[in-house]
DNA sequence: CGTTTTTGACCAGCGC
DNA sequence: GCGCTGGTCAAAAACG
C-alpha cells in the first residue's frame, strides 16, 4: 500500500505538471494564433505564405515543447495533435532545436519511472529533481549487491567505482569485526547484522548493526560484552571519550534514581551530523528538581531530562553565541525516538534505541577489561561535574580532532547505560550503549546525497575507566 | 587459497 | 503446544 501510495503522488503530481505544461503551451499556442491572423490580415493570402506559416506554427509548437521528441511522453504529441488538428498533416517533424522550454526537469526512463536520482535519505536534496517531488522511498533493504546494482544504475557514482567495488564491512570504531550473521528485525525493514571481534580468536565481545528505519543513513550500533585484548590506539581514544560522557549520563540518572533501575527509560540518542565538521559537544543534564547542568561542546548535546535521556549532536549548525542556554536544546528534548536535526545543509539524524534485556537495559560496548581494568560496576557514582566536564572536553576534543573519522561523520551517538539492578552490587554482566557508526565503503550512495557521502563516523561510547567510577553508592 | 560475506537453517526465549 | 522473534551456526559463495 505504501509504495502504491507513493506511486500516486508521483503521478498525482506528474500529472499537474502536464497540466500545467499543457496550459503553458495552450497560452502561447493562442499567441501564435493571434500572430497569425494578424499576419493573415495585412499580407495577401497566398499558398506559399501558408506552408510557410504553417512550418513556422509548427517550428514553434514543438519547440515550445521544449522536450526531445524521443522521450516525449505519448500524451504531450496527442496534445498537440488536438491543436493541430486542422491541419494534420503529419508534422512531427520538429526539428527540436534550442528554443523554449518548458521541460519537466524529470527524465522519463523506458521503464516509466521517474529518473531523477531517487535518494532514500529524507535529508538530501536530488540535484534534479523537483522538491515535490523528493519523497521518501519505502523503506527498504540494502544488499550490498543491491546496492551495487543499484549504483551501476546510475551516473553519479561512475567517477568514484573505489567505492563500488568495496563492499565488504569495515568498521571504524578502531576494532576488527567479523560478519556472523544477518537477520531482518520487526519493526525495521532493514536487516540487522551481527560481527564479532576479531583482534583476538576468544573476545567475546558482538555488535549489532542496523540501519535507522526513519533515516537510512544512520546506523544504530550495539555493543555487547567485553574485549578479552588490548584496543587499538584509535578505539582507546573514543573510548576515553565516550566513556565520560556515558558516564555522565549514568552518574545523573543513578543519582536521581538509585533506586529504580528499571525506570531509567530507553534514553534516545539524536545526532545530527555534518559532511565535514564537528563542531562541537554538549552536555545538558537536567533533572527535575534540581537545576540543570550544562556542559557545552558548541552545537552539541547530551540530556538526561526526566527519563527521557537523550544526547544530541548538531554537527551541522554553528555555534549560537551562547548555546548554553537550555533552550537551545529544548527541541532535542523528550523526543520518542527520533529527532531530526534543522540544519539547513546536508544533516541527517538517528535514533538509538536502547536494547532492553530482561530487567535491565543492555548496550554493550567494546568493553576493554584488558589487562587490568575491571568493568565498571552498572553504576557509575561522579560527584564533581565540573571536573569531569573538563576531562570529558579534553577527551572529547583530542578524539575528535584526531581522528578524520569522527570530522567526516556523523553519527554518534549515545546512551546510557545501565546496570541489571537497582540496588547497587548487581551481577553487572552487562554494561555497554549503542552508538552509531559506519560501513566504511558499503554505504549505499543511492541513498544518501552525494555532498553527503563523507559524513558517516563513528562515535563510540566506552564504559568508564576506573579513574572514572566508584562503586555503587549503596 | 585464505578470509570474509551471504543466507538458509536451527535453536532458545517469550507470549498467547 | 504453537507461533513469533531474535541470535547463532555453518556451508556456499564471493572477495582479495
Amino acid at each position: 500500500m505504501g509504495v502504491v501510495k507513493e506511486e500516486n503522488e508521483r503521478l498525482k503530481l506528474l500529472l499537474c505538471q502536464i497540466v500545467k505544461d499543457y496550459q503553458s503551451l495552450h497560452t502561447r499556442f493562442l499567441d501564435v494564433l493571434k500572430k497569425e491572423e494578424a499576419n493573415k490580415s495585412t499580407t495577401t493570402p497566398m499558398v506559399g505564405s501558408h506552408e510557410e506559416n504553417n512550418e513556422e506554427h509548427h517550428q514553434l509548437i514543438s519547440l515550445s515543447l521544449g522536450r526531445s521528441s524521443s522521450n516525449d511522453p505519448p500524451k504531450k504529441q496527442e496534445k498537440r495533435s488536438s491543436k493541430e488538428d486542422d491541419d494534420d498533416d503529419g508534422k512531427h517533424g520538429n526539428d527540436g532545436g534550442g528554443g523554449l522550454e518548458l521541460g519537466l526537469e524529470c527524465k522519463f526512463e523506458p521503464d516509466g519511472s521517474i529518473e531523477p536520482e531517487k535518494n532514500n535519505n529524507p535529508s538530501c536534496e536530488s540535484s534534479l529533481g523537483k522538491p515535490e517531488e523528493e519523497e521518501k522511498e519505502p523503506t527498504e533493504v540494502w544488499p550490498p549487491s543491491k546496492i551495487l546494482k543499484s549504483l551501476k544504475n546510475g551516473d553519479e557514482d561512475v567517477s568514484e567505482p573505489m567505492q563500488l567495488k568495496k563492499t565488504r564491512v569495515s568498521m571504524n570504531d578502531g576494532c576488527q569485526w567479523r560478519k556472523y550473521g544477518q537477520k531482518i528485525a520487526k519493526g525495521n525493514p532493514c536487516p540487522r547484522a551481527y560481527y564479532r571481534c576479531t583482534l583476538s580468536p576468544t573476545c567475546p565481545v558482538r555488535k549489532q548493526v542496523q540501519r535507522c528505519s526513519d533515516d537510512m543513513s544512520i546506523l544504530i550500533t550495539t555493543y555487547e560484552g567485553n574485549h578479552n585484548h588490548p584496543l587499538p590506539l584509535s578505539a582507546t581514544a573514543m573510548a576515553s571519550t565516550t566513556s565520560a560522557a556515558a558516564s555522565m549520563l549514568h552518574s545523573q540518572s543513578s543519582a536521581s534514581q538509585p533506586a529504580l533501575p528499571t525506570s531509567l527509560s530507553a534514553p534516545t540518542a539524536s545526532l545530527s551530523t555534518s559532511t565535514t565538521h564537528l563542531h562541537a559537544l554538549s552536555f545538558n543534564f537536567s533533572q527535575n528538581p534540581t537545576p540543570s547542568h550544562h556542559y557545552h561542546f558548541p552545537n552539541s548535546s547530551i540530556s538526561t531530562l526526566n527519563s527521557h535521556p537523550t544526547v544530541t549532536l548538531d554537527l551541522t549548525a554553528p555555534a549560537p553565541p551562547h548555546n548554553n542556554n537550555p533552550s537551545y536544546f529544548s527541541r532535542f528534548s523528550n523526543l520518542p525516538t527520533y529527532s531530526s536535526s534543522s540544519s539547513s545543509s546536508s544533516s541527517s539524524s538517528s535514533c538509538l534505541n536502547w536494547k532492553k534485556t530482561s530487567s535491565h537495559l543492555t548496550f554493550g560496548g567494546p568493553l576493554n577489561n584488558y589487562p587490568a581494568i575491571r568493568q565498571s560496576p552498572p553504576y557509575m557514582q561522579i560527584t564533581n561535574h565540573q571536573a569531569l566536564s573538563e576531562t570529558l572536553t579534553a577527551a572529547a576534543t583530542k578524539a575528535i580532532t584526531s581522528n578524520p573519522s569522527f570530522c567526516s561523520a556523523l553519527a554518534a551517538a549515545l546512551t546510557s547505560f545501565v546496570g541489571n539492578n537497582g540496588g547497587g552490587g548487581g551481577t553487572a554482566s552487562e554494561l555497554g550503549f549503542a552508538s552509531s557508526s559506519y560501513l566504511q565503503g558499503k554505504k549505499p550512495s543511492s541513498m544518501v546525497n552525494p555532498h553527503q557521502q563523507q559524513k558517516q563516523g563513528s562515535l563510540l561510547l566506552f564504559p568508564p575507566s576506573n579513574t572514572a567510577s566508584d562503586p555503587p553508592a549503596d
